[in-house]
DNA sequence: GGAAAATGTGGTCATTTGACCATAATTCAA
DNA sequence: TTGAATTATGGTCAAATGACCACATTTTCC
């Protein structure tokens, strides 16, 4: 069966098909329902997720208890938080779907036996980290410089296909501005 | 000379004195006068930089003309913008110093060539690109989550240290906020 | 298909924040 | 040491934003 890992994988490393039927099989195919929690704040991150089709959110709780989203995974993805699932440890955050996804998930310790066993997998995990997908310095840049339209517009450029795909709260709670404000800026757009 | 440099690299691997010789000797060392650039936006960063003594600052130009800061660098760290230091390509960001400083700078060139003769080198980057530091996923939530006095309470809390040495308009442009609030904030905190 | 939930928009109001300006205090550098 | 630059604080005002609420519409899921 073809699950467009196939396709992702080899597009990034020439690797065998026996290779990758050995990776396909020490996964666990998951399917979910929309808002369905994969990871909740302060459990520990023990696999390693690639989003077959959906799209996922990792989230934090704010003090006040409201969602800041840090990240959206759509299909052909990964998501994991990164530190929690190296060192083992609680995380702050929270994985959960947007949409009905289906979801490819490897345990920590086979994925770690898969390294060992096919050393080019390696090369994966050094794409992410340096990908900027997983690098916030642009992000926080907008962040900190950005007057809420300009976040909105540069949300906007950088992932037209999720605009469709997204409750606009969720937007709200990625840009860091409440939905009033949203909704207001995107009113004003109209009548330019 | 002991530099600081030493005992930082001693530290984190261990290497024996004539390898330690060989990359303090493909060092230059510089000084630094208070508010100097070192790498002015839209250069190519070419050089990594070690701080010996002082204190730099990363930070971007906002659209406004305003400075938003993204880091700060004490002694015994590294000043670089990793993008445009692996690629070689237009920085967007720009390092300068806060206080008078000393600074060992690698040209790439020469840094490349002591990663292939000395491999050890290499658990250095690897440690780098790991840390908390280079890592801005926390402080984007911080960002993102926080009330003006959180975050600088946040700071107080992270950065001790820096907050003497930081004339208070920096702090403001590292947490996002203007100095009015930042000035108010403090005021209101000193009557509790 | 239909009930229940989620979503998008609007109104109002209080609060926060920033912009602009002036001034005192402090620090810097020659 | 001294003049110049930088820094910290405050006043005032306008604008932006969020909180709270209601309501119409759309979507979801059994």
């Amino acid at each position: 069966m073809t699950t467009g890992f196939d396709t992702y994988i080899r597009s990034r490393i020439s690797l065998d098909d026996a290779a990758i039927e050995q990776i396909v099989s020490a996964a666990k195919a998951i399917s979910l329902q929309r808002n369905e929690t994969l990871l909740q704040q302060g459990q520990i991150c023990r696999h390693k997720v690639f989003i077959v089709k959906g799209l996922l959110r990792i989230y934090g709780i704010g003090a006040d208890g409201s969602e800041h989203i840090l990240h959206f995974a759509p299909e052909n993805n990964w998501a994991v938080d990164p530190q929690s699932y190296h060192q083992q440890s609680p995380s702050q955050f929270t994985i959960a779907t947007v949409e009905r996804s289906e979801v490819l998930l490897w345990a920590k310790p086979d994925f770690d036996r898969l390294l060992q066993e096919i050393p080019e997998l390696n090369m994966l995990s050094g794409q992410l980290v340096a990908s900027s997908h997983f690098n916030n310095r642009q992000r926080l840049f907008t962040t900190l410089s950005s007057t809420p339209e300009e976040k909105y517009e540069d949300f906007v450029r950088s992932y037209p296909d999720l605009l469709a795909r997204l409750p606009l709260h969720m937007i709200a709670a990625y840009l860091g501005i409440s939905l009033k404000t949203l909704t207001r800026l995107r009113h004003a757009q109209v009548r330019r």
